[in-house]
DNA sequence: TCATTAATCAAATGGTGATTAGATTATAGA
DNA sequence: TCTATAATCTAATCACCATTTGATTAATGA
C-alpha cells in the first residue's frame, strides 16, 4: 500500500506559494521522463511540472544530466532498500525469491515513472558526452564528479541485480532449486519484472499486488523443484 | 544461423560508388537508434552510416518520423513471419511455445539493433506530434498517412503478442498447461524475451541459440505440468 | 530592522538539428 | 547521343532548447 518509491519524498503537494525542493523536482522529472524520454523532455517541461521556469531548475541541479542521474539514483536506492530486509531474513530460498520478486514488481507498479526511467533512461545516462575542451574548468570539474557518481550508480545497479542472482545460487546449491543457468534465470526474472512497468496501467483490472503474486508464482515454477 | 531480420535486406555492403536503397538505410538507422535513441539520433548520424548527407535521406523518406516507422515495421514483419510457420504447425502446445520463444530470442540476438528499437523506440513513435495548423496541405496529408500506418503497426504488434497468448490459451484448455493467468504469463514471456536485447552481447560466452534454449526451458517450466 | 543567503524569474546567448531550396551528377531507356 | 528521372550534394532557413546573466523577492538569523 505504501509507495516506497514515492515514500522517500514528501508526498503531499505543497502549497503553491512555497518553494519546491530537490525531491519534488526529481519526482516530477521522472513523470515527464516517462512520457517523453530524456532527450525529448525539455527543462521547461520539467520545470512546468513543479510550477517553475526552466532557469529556476538550475538552482537545484547543475544541469540536465545531473538531474537525470538524481532521478535514477533515487529510484535505485529506494528499490534496494526494499530488498535488504528480505535478503537478510532467515527463510528458504524460494520464500526469499518470492518476496523479492513481489517487492520489485509492486515497487514498479507503485511508481511507474521511476520504474520506467530505470529501464528506458539508462542509455541516455551512458551517452552523456564530455564537455568540449574549450569548456570552463568549472564545467570540467563538474563532469568529473558526474562521471564518478554515474560509475557508482552502475556499480550499485549491478549490486541490485546480484541480490537476485545470489538468492538463485543459494537455492541451487542447497538443492532447493533445479540447477538452471543462474545468469539466464536471473535475467529472465529482471526482464519480466522490468517489463511490468511498460504494460501496467493503474486503471487496469489487476492491482500491482495481484500482478506481483501471479508473476512470482509463474517465475518460481521455473526454478523450484516440484 | 541465417539472420532473419537482416535477411529481408541485402546483406552485402554495396560498392561505395553505388546508390543506397531504402533497406540499407533502415538497417543503418536501426543501428544508430540502438546507440543513441530516436531523439538523440540525428539525420546526419543516420546518413553518415550509409555515406550520405542528411539531405539525401529525404529522397528516400519523407521525414525522420517516417524513417522510424519504417524501421519498426520492418522489424515487426520479420519477426511475425518467423512465427507463422510455428503457430500453423501441428504439434503440442509446449512444442509450439518452445519454438516460438526460441525463434523470438534468436531473432533478437541476431539483430540487436532492430530488437532494441522495438523495445525502446515505441514511445518515440507514439509521441510523434501533429504538424502545426499552419503547415502545408502536403504536410497534413503526409501526417494523416503516417497516423494510419502507425495505427496499423500497433495493431500488428498486438497481433504478434496474441500469437503467444493464443498458444498459451490452447495449452491451458487442452490441459497440457497449468491454469495460470494467460495475460500475465504471456507478458512474462515477452518481458524476458525483449530484455535479452538489452543485455545480450555478441561477444559474450553464450550464443543466441544457447540463450534461447535455456531461457525457453525455464519459461516452459513455469507453465507445463510436471 | 538589516544583511545574507535561498529561490525565483525574465531575457539573452549559442548551438544544434530537421527540413527545404536549388543545383549537380548518374543512369536507363529511346 | 539525348532526355527524363533518380540520387546526391551544398548551403540556407527556422525553431527550439540547454544554459547563463543579472536582477528581484522571500526568509532567516543577528
Amino acid at each position: 500500500m505504501t509507495n516506497v518509491l514515492k515514500g522517500r519524498f514528501r508526498v503531499a503537494r505543497k502549497p503553491a506559494d512555497q518553494s519546491v525542493n530537490r525531491d519534488d523536482i526529481i519526482l516530477a522529472a521522472a513523470e515527464v521522463l516517462r512520457r517523453n524520454g530524456y532527450e525529448a523532455a525539455t527543462m521547461k517541461d520539467i520545470a512546468a511540472a513543479v510550477n517553475l521556469t526552466a532557469a529556476s531548475l538550475y538552482h537545484h541541479f547543475r544541469n540536465k544530466d545531473t538531474l537525470l542521474l538524481a532521478v535514477l539514483e533515487a529510484g535505485l536506492e529506494a528499490i534496494i532498500s526494499l530488498m535488504q530486509p528480505i535478503t537478510g531474513s532467515r527463510c528458504s530460498s524460494a520464500d526469499k525469491l518470492r518476496r523479492m520478486i513481489r517487492a520489485h514488481i509492486v515497487a514498479v507498479t507503485d511508481n511507474t515513472a521511476v520504474g520506467a526511467a530505470m529501464v528506458f533512461e539508462i542509455r541516455a545516462l551512458m551517452n552523456v558526452k564530455a564537455p568540449a575542451k574549450t569548456a570552463s574548468a568549472d564545467d570540467r570539474q563538474a563532469y568529473a564528479e558526474f562521471r564518478a557518481r554515474r560509475d557508482a550508480f552502475f556499480a550499485r545497479r549491478d549490486q541490485f541485480e546480484s541480490l537476485f542472482r545470489q538468492v538463485v545460487r543459494e537455492g541451487i546449491e542447497s538443492g532447493e532449486f533445479r540447477p538452471v543457468d543462474d545468469g539466464i534465470y536471473t535475467r529472465t526474472l529482471l526482464g519480466a519484472q522490468n517489463w511490468v512497468g511498460v504494460w501496467y496501467r493503474p486503471d487496469g483490472h489487476l492491482s500491482g499486488e495481484a500482478i506481483a503474486g501471479r508473476m512470482a508464482e509463474i517465475l518460481l515454477e521455473g526454478i523450484v523443484k516440484s
